[in-house]
DNA sequence: TTGTATGCGTTATCAC
DNA sequence: GTGATAACGCATACAA
């Protein structure tokens, strides 16, 4: 008599080549599959029912001569997680134009993933297919991992906090207070720059300008912060003079204004760094336009590093941004509120190192 | 009576915050699980079951409320796809080291994943924090994607050929024929090559030697075929002599070595590039030791890109490896594969395209 | 058109 | 110690 065919799926799927599976070594070593699962993972702390050792010698055995490979996809599932961490960038993670990169953060977010035994998923803003493509929020496709990493000047609050809000764990890179309830690690940008404006007036200047993007991120608001805190701690007057903010500084930093303000006696700048590096490469070609050769005319500092297109140009007075030791404190943080360790963030802040160049100096003697 | 306990696994492992699962979505939906399955990936063809337009509003309002996102795990093991594909470097993918790095390969396979519909996990398997690096399941973690791209220039080829007996889809990047049935796209570096040795000897050099390092990777065998080829075609000896080989070029590449070569008549010296790019380093640096003056007193060529700590240097005559592009075809051939198309790869070959530089000029006239 | 009943390979639990 | 047995989350054949 035919067996009776039942609802259900098919038997084999007639797919790939299968691998041998435990119920195969437990066959051949004469034992059931329990043991064999037992034997082949066992509890860290010897927790679990102890195998005599001849049986495990029996299944050892049987499975090296089977080539037995445990299956991930199962053993995930069984165990609910899967040892993937996200990480989400708001603008490609590895964009063709390779001026704004978050490749130094992957160097140290990759160390320290691998150190921790997780494994990285890429998302990123873009990419509209992908395992999410029922569900049109993109960021909702993160959940497949066990927790994400946030990177980007620009946050959408709204998605971030409902994945908090959901329990899920989220580290974002950068300060992020406003959001409250977003784990967050960043640079100390107020000090880092404070910093570098303490270098230039104890130079002499008196009249230092910032020249920032029109641009809300905490980061730029970090920096003119810091820099309105140097000029006042060395009697300088802070106004909202001293901050050049401009959408467009390739079109709006002329050589004209640069040279006003020399005229002004503004004898040094400080431009943040962005995503693009506009800030800075504009002001270099205003200077240079401009006709003003520094250090020695003016003085230039930069509060970052400079994007990869002027690498062959001498590194300027500024400060770097510990990036590899950000990306890795942010997955630290990361892991442990994977692991349910509750706010593990004692200190979110990462100090940036000053960094002396050629591009400062004393300020020229004042003009008639 | 209280119902009998039963064995078997607790049934709420009290963990943390669990993702939704279908079933909940069903349960808000007031549908079954089966029908949010088919709602949420319905075959492509439109083959299986219609759901009436109602219901599927229904599941996917609850499901987008609920956050749901399906388990990739639980997709792979049901025997479908998790549209994930996995990358995996038998060197860290980002090296603190930055000398080497596949940064500018991933650059590709990240856009054309993403265009592909395609999410990317990096498998961080042989990354330095690695605790058990050397365990065989390293490699079998791969399994949880739906193929995984393979790069680095020292492959393990046993457990590579594994996960293609399995019917596991896997490409390498990087020629690899002596893998059988490994799928790979590479640079043609033995035309690249001969095409620069074309250069010099057209330029008049007839003793050209090749710096190589001690490393049996296909990817240097091909550049020394081609440097030969090169010779060859020009008339030139081809003999062992023409090559050095090193497996400690910054030791054994010394001024005095460099001198004698001049002293016997080699004007022009082409230096592969590797993971460290220490064959061009140490030939850059005993050239200047032995106080020689490229391109006047020699001719140097690198066969693919400097190092980037040597960025600010003049780009050296030599060719360049599509990075990018050799990432994206190797994402285009897995997609492929995985997609159940045969072996899709009709021209693993990419081409390289030639770099003309100042590094090369006519050879000095003939000494006494 | 929707619901029911498996099965994927593993881990975890309990009774023996 | 060992062996059944129940999930894990999803996909699918089949019944209704």
């Amino acid at each position: 008599m035919a067996p009776k065919k039942r609802p259900g799926r098919t038997p084999a799927p007639t797919g790939r080549t299968s691998r041998p599976r435990q119920a195969e070594v437990a066959r051949l070593a004469g034992v059931s599959q329990a043991t064999v699962s037992l034997v082949l993972s066992p509890k860290p702390d010897g927790k679990g029912p102890l195998i005599s050792e001849e049986t495990r010698q029996r299944v050892l055995e049987a499975a090296r001569s089977l080539g037995y490979v445990p299956d991930p996809a199962a053993r995930r599932l069984a165990a609910a997680r899967n040892n993937l961490l996200g990480v989400f960038s708001f603008t490609a993670t590895f964009p063709t134009d390779v001026r704004h990169s978050y490749y130094p953060f992957l160097v140290g977010v990759e160390c320290e993933a691998a150190a921790l035994g997780y494994d990285l998923v890429l998302f990123t803003g873009s990419s509209s297919g992908g395992a999410g493509a029922a569900v049109p929020d993109a960021l909702g496709r993160v959940r497949l991992a066990d927790g994400c990493l946030f990177m980007g000047r620009h946050t959408p609050r709204a998605e971030l906090k409902r994945l908090v809000e959901d329990g899920f764990p989220v580290v974002h890179l950068g300060r992020r207070e406003e959001l409250e309830g977003v784990a967050w690690v960043g640079a100390d940008y107020v000090h880092a720059t404070r910093e570098v404006v303490g270098h230039l007036t104890q130079l002499g200047h008196r009249r230092i300008v910032l020249v920032r993007e029109d641009d809300d991120a905490p980061a730029s608001a970090d920096r003119q912060h810091g820099f309105l805190e140097g000029l006042e701690v060395a009697g300088l007057p802070a106004g909202p003079a001293a901050v050049f903010r401009s959408g467009d500084p390739e079109r709006d930093l002329t050589a004209e204004r640069l040279r006003s303000w020399a005229d002004e006696g503004v004898t040094a700048f400080v431009a943040e760094e962005t995503d693009t590096g506009a800030a800075w490469r504009s002001l270099l070609s205003a200077v240079r336009g401009a006709g003003l050769d520094c250090p020695v005319d003016v003085s230039l500092a930069l509060l970052g590093s400079p994007p990869s297109d002027l690498a062959s140009e001498p590194v300027p007075t500024g400060f770097d941004i510990p990036r590899p030791e950000l990306g890795a404190a942010a997955v630290r943080l990361l892991a442990s509120l994977v692991a349910g360790e509750g706010e593990g963030a004692r200190e979110p802040l990462v100090s940036c190192v000053f960094r002396p160049g050629p591009t400062t100096g004393p300020p020229p003697p004042a003009r008639p």
